[in-house]
DNA sequence: TGTTTGCAAACGAACGTTCATTCGTATTTT
DNA sequence: AAAATACGAATGAACGTTCGTTTGCAAACA
């Protein structure tokens, strides 16, 4: 009956609370105050239900590259070409990004203010998931599917193009398609008509 | 004779490392006693030079949005078909990348620590900055040189997928062509070979 | 009863900025 | 030429505020 309102803990509520306010504001632009006032709380009885300001950003940032990750590993044992896993990758990004756009827009900015030596991790954490999306790519040019442009330069445009999504406000699932769809088309055949 | 180092005011040199020490670690996580050692000075001696952080934040944002803006207006004086105008358009944004990596990584990640009513002054300037650049898109598409897709999706498609050149250290001015040459190729003409 | 949850009060540290003052060097006045 | 004036640059000390976090204790819940 109408309960389209979140059952959460308040544990959780504080997780979700301090994703948007890192989002909105920034890691360093919000004060534990702010999300005190945003849950409902006294600052001080936040530290009932958490550690510490850093432990909110760290989870939040471990969470989304977690489904990076395991995206990526059943995008890699499905596909059956370098272009079907590109288009795949391309619909992973903009999945995560509809179920959630508040963690994958802190996951995408605020993670330089994680500390060592979780920074680390995270740094380690990013660079395997890129150099698997450039064997996707790599690949697909050894095998005569993608063009033989330089792959960094392919692979960064790719990684970047595919950002914009983050920054919309909602995308609600209908729409997934639609998008991934559209970038993909972009990207892979480019914006000229056929030459 | 060898003067290749810095012959620059000492405004000029706060300047250029507070756009070094907020694209490092953020405006807000940089400090002003941060910026005071980074120049060796004192503080309270940088307050004979400039008048307030903001004030920093607000220049190097503003003399960033300007050389986009008149770049744009030499672009659409010059191009004389929107293929052309898109490719100037990308040689622009690699170029401004090469001439100040540092500025241009602020103006794009830290102008939302601007304050009113300055910020909605760089929105506005942000907005008028890609209503142009969208114009050129829904010229080419009506024209025919452009394949028909959303004309915000390609949009937003093409401004992201830019940006990972202000994240590379450097670029020299020899790459600037290779570069933009590149990324061109890829957006226009995409990653898939003909079909 | 014992454990979780909440709060008021307070902590030391860091923040951006102001202030009165000093120092050195030009410029003007004698 | 010497003395008086003006000024930009730099300083240390301190301002009031905000920061993340800790502590001790009460209330609620198990």
């Amino acid at each position: 009956m109408m309960e389209t309102t979140t059952r959460l803990t308040r544990k959780e509520r504080i997780y979700q609370e301090a994703a948007r306010l890192f989002r909105d504001k920034g890691y360093r632009a919000t004060s534990m105050r702010d999300l005190a006032d945003s849950v409902g709380l006294e600052p001080s009885s936040l530290y009932s239900h958490i550690s510490s300001k850093q432990e909110l950003l760290h989870k939040i940032c471990f969470d989304c590259g977690q489904r990076f990750l395991s995206g990526m590993e059943e995008v890699l044992q499905t596909a059956e070409s370098p272009t079907e896993a590109l288009e795949q990758l391309i619909r992973l990004h903009v999945t995560i990004a509809s179920e959630d756009v508040t963690a994958i827009t802190v996951f995408n900015d605020e993670w330089r203010h994680l500390e060592q030596p979780e920074l680390d991790d995270f740094l380690r954490m990013r660079r395997g998931y890129e150099e698997q999306f450039e064997l996707v790519v790599t690949e697909g040019m050894q095998t005569g599917q993608f063009r033989q442009l330089e792959p960094k330069m392919a692979l960064n445009t790719l990684l970047s193009a595919v950002q914009w999504v983050y920054r919309k406000k909602q995308i609600n699932g209908d729409e997934v398609e639609r998008i991934a769809a559209g970038i993909a088309e972009m990207l892979l055949n480019g914006l000229n008509t056929k030459s």
